[in-house]
DNA sequence: ATTGACCTTCCAGTGGCTGGAAGCCGCATA
DNA sequence: TATGCGGCTTCCAGCCACTGGAAGGTCAAT
């Protein structure tokens, strides 16, 4: 299986199956020509990978998950611990980011946005506040 | 005004304060020994821009609404455009971000996390599809 | 023989800093 | 006078996870 092949299945670009293959996340054979010869095991984990990278695991979590994955003798808790970690950060950045979209609607609402360059958002970047906070 | 001085005003890290002059965001005096002489005016435009970034805007944003803040003939509808095409940026990511977190909800909440090696978050991930979708 | 799609490696760039090394400046203290 | 210390300077490298592009080798079809 080529790169281009395996790179259709998993749906991942070439260029990041060979940066993958880089860091060594995945380790495909090579032919006589030197391309890559990715067997179904490699075309499997290259999906893994897409996956969890969706999911919006680190390359370093992916790494561990892998692991995990290959590891008959794994505990559930640990690949739940990774998640439930990788679950409070992603709320984290929601509360951050809801807070944030809060006050770029309330200054964007107050901007009247005409001709006029009287404006209560650079008011507030400005530093003269008239958000309470 | 020294650097460390401009700092502890703005909040900005020196680091973060001469990497903003490399990229021409502000353009502080020198002194007779080398050292950097911020202004007020430099002050306030390193607050601002802490400001503006703190609300997520991209450093090429800043300098936009550096601009924009300091043109005296802007129109404020410009302003209020590119905040309002960031705010779309943010509603988008707390989107995504919250698709993200209810697939990882259901995943973790499936796992019982325990010794045993049975895991439904790596099914998922393995695309033995425990999940709609 | 030539095209064109595919593959290879290697280098550089993205954003927005951040860390660290090596060295100068200015003041205080012994 | 020497020494130390904190603050300042520059420059280079690294972070994350790719992505773009150059230069060139390979394969199948015409």
């Amino acid at each position: 299986m080529n790169i281009g092949e395996v790179s259709r299945a998993s749906g991942l670009p070439a260029k990041t199956i060979r940066y993958y293959e880089d860091i060594g996340l995945v380790r495909p054979a090579r032919g006589a020509n030197g391309y890559r010869d990715f067997s179904e095991q490699d075309a499997h984990k290259l999906a893994f990978l897409g996956r969890s990278r969706s999911l919006g695991f680190t390359i370093e979590d992916c790494r561990t998950l892998m692991s995990l994955y290959e590891d008959r003798d794994r505990a559930s808790a640990d690949v739940k611990a990774l998640a439930s970690e990788h679950l409070d950060r992603i709320a984290q950045k929601i509360d951050e980011l809801q807070r944030l979209k809060s006050t770029l609607e309330t200054l964007v609402t107050r901007c009247h946005g005409d001709d006029r360059p009287d404006c209560p958002i650079l008011d507030d970047l400005a530093g003269r506040e008239t958000l309470n906070g």
